[in-house]
DNA sequence: CTGCAGATGTATCAGCTCGATACATCAGTC
DNA sequence: GACTGATGTATCGAGCTGATACATCTGCAG
């Protein structure tokens, strides 16, 4: 139980290195252009959750190609061991608050090519209705508001709402295609052959 | 140099007490109304929040209405003093990037009912740069990505981008009504009576 | 009238993250 | 050959979150 990492970035980190090893400055720019403008990890969070797969053996420190010079020591290249592996696995498979927050989802939803198909839309599935909940929260608030509010708030309040309007409808057209590719694949594997599989 | 208190819960605080004295537990929930889908505060960071106000003479605790039975202390009633009203205007005269970030953006979009026009206008243009840097940073990294990426990580940038192209296309709006109203001002200023002066 | 469940209300803490900073190394370049 | 900017590792103070504790008030079922 030596390392209690944040779940996120440990997810982060493991998925990035199983694509290919890293060193930790290749591996920030790497998560922060994947997370677009959804969020930025900074050294701060990144160095001692490394350090942290690090002694739980979930990652080790890259041998250099025996050729190179001893002496030299700059980079220091991540990589996943066996253990690092089956933790990420386990990752992948579990849907639940801590894969649909907004802090989450993104890292989760980038990762999806390693999920299976179920997973992927149980995580859709609690997004959406995680976004639905937070709409009725505020539109009640609002209801119970006696005063007014100035034109200002009222924009901000619109403008809030419709951004997770069109959230949701992504969500659900995500949702649709991925039902129709779970349809199509239960048909072909009764030999219904629908085409060209992918 | 007392309290060290991070900006944008300053504004939040003085700003809703400007509008009406409230106790913690109010001020929390008009908070996360107010800011309905983008922000929400703990009381972890309120309650040290207040308690730094206080000691630097922003807020005082408002007298109960003496006919109350004394030996009752349940709710605390914070209300502004002068010091605080000036401080509050000085947070709402600055724009800088400290009001136009993601997690401050909201607020003082809130309270510009009581913000001057003119600085109304640098927040928004303020906001609307930091989005187009954003978008800018983003897609040049991913010209100078190699691999291509796989579609859920390409799903993701493209959602992404849109909903930030969606936002600068309000601030655009917004800033276009502040300009015409900066106008309509001006004219009328000279003389010309627009039909009715709001 | 009693008790008890749920909203109201104040307060704190461990753990985590951010932003800043420090300090090396390396590539190009005039 | 030394300056500049990108690359690279690492840490720290300050602040925030989520959880938790605990007290009070209100409604209402038994």
């Amino acid at each position: 139980m030596t390392g209690s990492r944040s779940g996120v970035l440990e997810l982060a980190v493991l998925g990035s290195l199983h694509e290919n090893p890293l060193h930790g400055y290749e591996l920030r720019k790497r998560l922060n252009t994947l997370l677009g403008m959804f969020r930025a990890f900074s050294y701060g969070s990144l160095y001692p959750c490394l350090k942290g797969l690090l002694t739980d053996g979930l990652i080790v420190e890259e041998e250099p190609p025996d050729d190179v010079v001893l002496g030299r020591r700059s980079k220091i290249v991540y990589k996943l061991t066996a253990e690092g592996k089956e933790r990420l696995q386990e990752l992948l498979t579990q849907a639940g608050p801590s894969s649909w927050e907004d802090e989450s989802f993104g890292i989760h939803f980038a990762f999806f090519r390693h999920t299976e198909a179920e997973v992927r839309l149980r995580i859709l599935e609690g997004r959406r209705s995680r976004l639905e909940e937070r709409m009725e929260n505020v539109r009640t608030a609002l209801a119970r508001t006696r005063e007014r509010l100035d034109s200002y708030t009222l924009e901000l309040q619109r403008h809030g709402l419709e951004s997770v309007e069109r959230e949701v409808r992504w969500l659900n057209e995500l949702i649709n295609t991925e039902r129709a590719q779970a349809a199509d694949k239960s048909q072909s594997e009764r030999g219904e052959r629908p085409d060209s599989g992918e």
